[in-house]
Order: structure tokens, then C-alpha cells, then sequence
DNA sequence: CACTTGACCTGTCCGC
DNA sequence: TGCGGACAGGTCAAGT
């Protein structure tokens, strides 16, 4: 999915095209993609103004003047696409990568009053929307164990430190996927970070030196702040809610770049596997 | 308990 | 061209 970047960029266009419309109408394919009772969804979702759009993690939430929200995840493949201009038929922005929606991929559909609409396309269906209470969501499990914000002002290199000694014994890119440990890291940022960091994927946490990880830390902010100024990275699947494309892979060091020269030392750049995820690593720059 | 692996899905790409 | 298998920007459950 969509990592935290990304998932920025989705959030700051749906604050931009969506907050003060009201929905009219929702339809879904199964109950997987939209797991909630259809009198929840006429009582607190139609007829509902979209008050704000929040981020937690790589979860969005759309916040309603009903005192609920829908809450989205948009896993490996998820899209959120707002269409607003009707002068295209089906309607979509002449240089958007969505040509008809909704398409097969649209598992959930939110219109609002003035025509517009919301689309959820999700190609490999690990993705999901539920509408529930504004003040229960701090409770749901996934809310309760994520770890802090990366970009957050009061998030320190000593906070990261601490919380990378909770998982002593993993690798640092299991650790770094670790949602727990630290909120909106995923394969993308992870591999890019450590090849700042000049650190191999495969060290143990426990192996780190305090200077180590804060340079991590370092290299890490540094990468979530290149790539929320860019937009994201996209590969074929992810779009914003303009269906539009993000510019980070072009500024990618190591990520899906296999095969060619280490912009550091230009060794070539190999691909393995770490913590069961494609891992892109310098072999000179970063050493077991 | 901590950690790793498999499952969830569909589509695409690559080698035979 | 057809087919099988590996793989894909994430997370949770089940296994060791």
C-alpha cells in the first residue's frame, strides 16, 4: 500500500476536494470492502457533511458531522479517487490514470449531493472502509499498539532508540516494518532509510550502535519528508485522489533499482530478501 | 513471550 | 501462445 507518504498525499487532496460536502448515497461490493449495517449507513453516514480528513499511521479518516467516520485502509493496492468534474462523462480529470470509474477494481462508492463522487478501487481486495463512532476509534486494537508519528515534532531519536530495544532480536527492517515501533514505515521507506543509514537490512537491532540508529532516524525523517514534498512513490497501482501520480521514485537511491549503480559508490545495487519482503540493499555501502 | 511465516486476493511478468 | 510460479508499497493469525 500506500505508505505513509503516500497516504499523506491522499489525505491533503481529500481535504482540498472533499470537507463541506454532504454524501447522498454509498454502495459497495461486499461486505468485506464495507463491514457495517446498512441503518449505521442511513443514520450517520447519508446525509452526513464531511467535517475533516485525519491520518494516522497509513490509515485515513474521513471525519462526519454525525460524530462517526469512515475510517479506510488501503492496504497493498487501494485507491482513493475523488471525480468531480462532470464534463467527462463518467467524469475524470483529462491527464488522470483513472479512465472509467467505477471500474472492476471499485469495491465502495460515496456520492455526494452536488454529483460528485468518491471512488475506493482496490485491485487485490486487502483494503477496507468501515464507518464507525469519531471517539471509539483511539480503541480499536490496531490504534492502541501503533507507535508515534515519524515526522512529529516531539518524536526524538531517543524515543526511536527506545523503541527499537523493544525488539532486540528481529532484523532492522523487520523492526522498521514494525508498525508498533514506529507509525507509516513500509518496504519503499524502509529500504531507503537504511541505504542512507549505510546499514544492512539483516542486523540484528541488538547489533546497532546508539550512533547507528540515530543516524537512522536521521535518514529516516529526511526520506518521509522528500517523499511527502513529492507526492509519494507510484508504482502501476497507486494514485492520489486526483488520480495522479507521485514523483519520489524518481529521487529513489536504491529502491527497485536492482541492477544499477549505487549513487554513493557505484557498486551495483542487488535485490534480496529480508523479513520475506523484496529488499534492495548497495552491498558495499551497507555490510552485514 | 518474541519472532517468523502463511494467508488474504488479483494481476503481471518471466522462464520453460 | 500457454502455463506455472514468483512476486507485489500491508497486516493479522497461526505456528515455532
Amino acid at each position: 500500500m500506500p505508505e505513509l507518504p503516500e497516504v499523506e498525499t491522499v489525505r491533503r487532496g481529500l481535504s482540498s476536494l472533499i470537507v463541506g460536502k454532504v454524501v447522498s448515497a454509498e454502495t459497495h461490493d461486499t461486505d468485506k470492502s464495507f463491514p457495517n449495517a446498512t441503518e449505521d449507513v442511513n443514520q450517520f453516514l447519508i446525509g452526513a457533511t464531511i467535517t475533516e480528513i485525519r491520518r494516522r499511521a497509513k490509515v485515513l479518516m474521513i471525519d462526519l458531522s454525525t460524530g462517526y467516520s469512515l475510517l479506510i485502509h488501503l492496504k497493498m493496492t487501494g485507491q482513493l479517487v475523488f471525480v468531480g468534474d462532470v464534463r467527462f462523462g463518467a467524469g475524470h480529470p483529462s491527464d488522470s490514470l483513472i479512465h472509467d470509474l467505477p471500474d472492476k477494481s471499485t469495491r465502495v462508492t460515496i456520492n455526494f449531493e452536488d454529483g460528485t463522487k468518491l471512488f475506493f478501487n482496490d485491485q487485490r481486495k486487502f483494503g477496507w472502509v468501515r464507518l464507525m463512532p469519531t471517539i471509539e476509534i483511539p480503541n480499536i486494537s490496531f490504534m492502541q499498539k501503533v507507535g508515534p508519528e515519524p515526522l512529529s515534532a516531539d518524536f526524538t531519536a531517543n524515543d526511536f532508540i527506545q523503541r527499537l530495544a523493544r525488539r532486540p532480536k528481529t532484523n532492522i527492517k523487520a523492526a522498521l516494518l514494525d508498525q508498533s515501533v514506529v507509525a507509516g514505515i513500509g518496504n519503499i521507506y524502509a529500504d531507503e532509510s537504511l541505504w542512507g543509514a549505510k546499514i544492512h537490512p539483516k542486523r540484528l537491532v541488538s547489533s546497532l550502535t546508539k550512533k547507528e540508529m540515530t543516524l537512522l532516524y536521521n535518514e529516516m525523517r529526511e526520506v518521509m519528508n522528500l517523499a511527502v514534498e513529492k507526492g509519494g512513490s507510484s508504482n502501476h497501482t497507486y494514485v492520489n485522489a486526483e488520480g495522479k501520480k507521485g514523483s519520489y521514485m524518481n529521487f529513489a537511491r536504491v529502491f527497485r533499482r536492482e541492477g544499477l549503480a549505487c549513487p554513493r559508490c557505484g557498486t551495483t545495487i542487488e535485490k534480496i530478501r529480508v523479513a520475506g519482503r523484496g529488499t534492495h540493499i548497495c552491498p558495499f555501502c551497507q555490510r552485514i
